[in-house]
DNA sequence: TATAGAACCTGTAGTAACTATAGATTCAAG
DNA sequence: CTTGAATCTATAGTTACTACAGGTTCTATA
């Protein structure tokens, strides 16, 4: 193994996951199957530290392995055009903001229930919280 | 089963959810076990689909099902008080909060890596959503 | 009332995206 | 040359469902 080269272990590290994970992209096609020492062992290089983090930084930003795979092939075809990656990127900010959404009313029902709680003290049945929980439909 | 019970294929559909999903939640501790026609089929009343609302309305908003099992003590422990009740409320609204943060964040580095890209027409050579991710280190 | 077929039953297996474990082998440092 | 860390493969566990399989029950209609 030269200066260039590494193992898995340094690989997973610097792209702060872990090897069971490098393993498993391996097996899912994300992460090629790279060259092997005599007894074995993985072999990687800049360019499989430079796709890892591709990955795993998709994955932050909440992509699927699916999803990770289409972008992956635009960057092993030198043909495509950037076009569809930003297609999924505006895609995915929009499913995004539709959580963020959901979460802010989640929030709004939250605060808005304790504001009207009057605490300790009080039976449950009394509790405004239970009640908008358990509302109708 | 009279005027107000049904079974658990209404129950399902009235929740938007799989009959499965029902069976699930019952293993999971999330639904009691209804009573049983003599046949064994399980009927269910409207407090049931109320509770069942609850939950999907939860696990919609990304709660794990450990959590909105902790939102359900609220209901279903009666010698819990006021206080406790909103504590617990208050707690959730700022976890909440945390998650609304990652993911605006999240829409952020999307939207930001979208602006600059120039879209289709262009090489993915170019491509600054590619080079945004797959930089080195 | 007989019966067709929809709905329901239990139990097991499959899904995504890892994570953990076991037991064997290889590598690198002293 | 030895020892212990790293790696290997393979399998099982995780969460929150979803999808069968093969059998039983319910209900609407003839």
């Amino acid at each position: 193994m030269n200066s260039s080269s590494f193992g898995i272990g340094i690989l997973a590290k610097r792209a702060e996951c872990k090897v069971e994970t490098v393993h498993y992209y391996e097996k899912s096609g994300l992460m090629p199957e790279p060259p092997r020492t005599e007894g074995g062992h993985r072999v990687y290089e800049l360019a499989h530290l430079k796709r890892l983090n591709f990955v795993r930084r998709c994955r932050d930003l909440g992509f699927s392995i699916q999803q990770v795979k289409e972008m992956l092939a635009f960057v092993d075809e030198p043909d495509h055009y950037c076009g569809e990656v930003k297609a999924m990127a505006m895609q995915q900010s929009r499913t995004v903001q539709k959580k963020i959404d959901d979460l802010e009313r989640l929030k709004t029902a939250l605060n808005e229930m304790t504001r009207k709680c009057k605490g300790a003290g009080y039976s449950i049945e009394d509790c405004p919280i239970i009640d908008a929980l358990y509302k109708e439909e």
